[in-house]
DNA sequence: CCTACCGATCGGTAGG
DNA sequence: CCTACCGATCGGTAGG
């Protein structure tokens, strides 16, 4: 029916069993089986198991870049810069949740060159978000006085924790995941007119 | 020079290889050479690799489960059992950062009987919390509006995410971590005197 | 895409 | 705690 390329096949299904299993145990005879082949055939479209996993976690880590690049060099106000960012973050997480779940997890298998890679790309995306949440410091959407590192640690906490509670047919769809998220984080982090409200509920801790 | 336990060196090591490469790509035999043993020797102190695990596993889930019960269940004020939970929770991520890596990452490598255990543990762990943040709730220190589910999912983002970026030698201890996470999860979270500036924020987004 | 096969390594046991 | 060893399985190749 599916007139998928068989790679693609390959990358998906190598996917949901690296999200369920883990990387190492799942070998390519599961993989191959799953497919309805044998083991030996998968390397007439892979060059290896490294291989599916880079192809896995080359295409989020684009994805989430691809998402933030744009966002962050564009002239929305600072308010709407950190909202666009954590949707577009919200949207790639629940987009493909196998693929999430490889991403925060599976990384570790690569080895050398692609492990350097996808370390610098993940730091991209860190310091892009960072970002906006400085831009939003200066705009005196978030508190200025607030440690810009911290407070993306903890943007980054939220969003990113996500892939280990979302459910396709939970009660909330992605965007309002995401508007809660923004809801959060900018009465938690944010700017108050009266300073007073952010100042007691620090000092009553 | 040390006393410990042979078996208690082998599950200290193997809690630090296993949070580095995880479970599956940690051999017997890499485990043995680094206590300078042969692979075979383990087997008179542990019955096999997954014992390893679970004995791991084991210890981090009481060690939360024996925090969080007694604050759970004495008669503080909701406010403080909340700072008391996060605080006991960051203590015990950060007092062993290792084992909390294996806790997050390994225990799909359970099988049968020991990963329903110890699901049940994470259920009964979450559930708990979910009872202090509704005390919260009722008592008006948090947002009584809010869904208690949620909230208590945004708190368990923002103290299990820590493992992924918490360095014992980075600028702040434990206790002001949590310190900070209370603070933040408060505002964001909180019910205020003027309501107005929560639903302003919401309504902003 | 298959059969047949490779060397390496796996978790684990026997027997001292 | 060691040597010696087990069967099973691993990722991957040869050759069609």
């Amino acid at each position: 029916m599916s007139s998928t390329p068989r790679k693609e096949q390959i990358i998906e299904t190598a996917a949901r069993l690296f999200s369920q299993r883990g990387y190492h145990a799942t070998s390519m005879r599961d993989l191959a089986r799953e497919l309805d082949l044998k083991g030996a055939s998968l390397y007439s479209h892979i060059s290896g198991k490294e291989e599916i996993l880079w192809l896995i976690l080359e295409r989020a880590a684009r994805q989430f870049l691809d998402a933030i690049e744009p966002i962050a060099a564009s002239d929305m106000p600072p308010l709407e810069k950190l909202r666009a960012a954590i949707r577009s973050h919200v949207r790639v997480v629940t987009g493909d949740l196998a693929a999430a779940t490889v991403y925060f997890h599976e990384w570790k298998a690569l080895q050398g060159e692609r492990r350097a890679q996808f370390l610098e790309w993940r730091r991209r995306y860190e310091h892009l978000l960072q970002g906006i949440v400085e831009e939003g410091m200066a705009a005196g959407v978030l508190d200025p006085h607030a440690d810009p590192k911290f407070a993306t640690l903890l943007i980054l906490s939220v969003v990113n924790w996500l892939y280990q509670w979302y459910r396709p047919e939970g009660p909330l769809s992605p965007d309002e995941i995401a508007e809660r998220f923004t809801a959060l984080i900018l009465d938690g982090l944010g700017a108050r007119v009266g300073e007073e409200t952010a100042d007691a509920a620090y000092q009553t801790a």
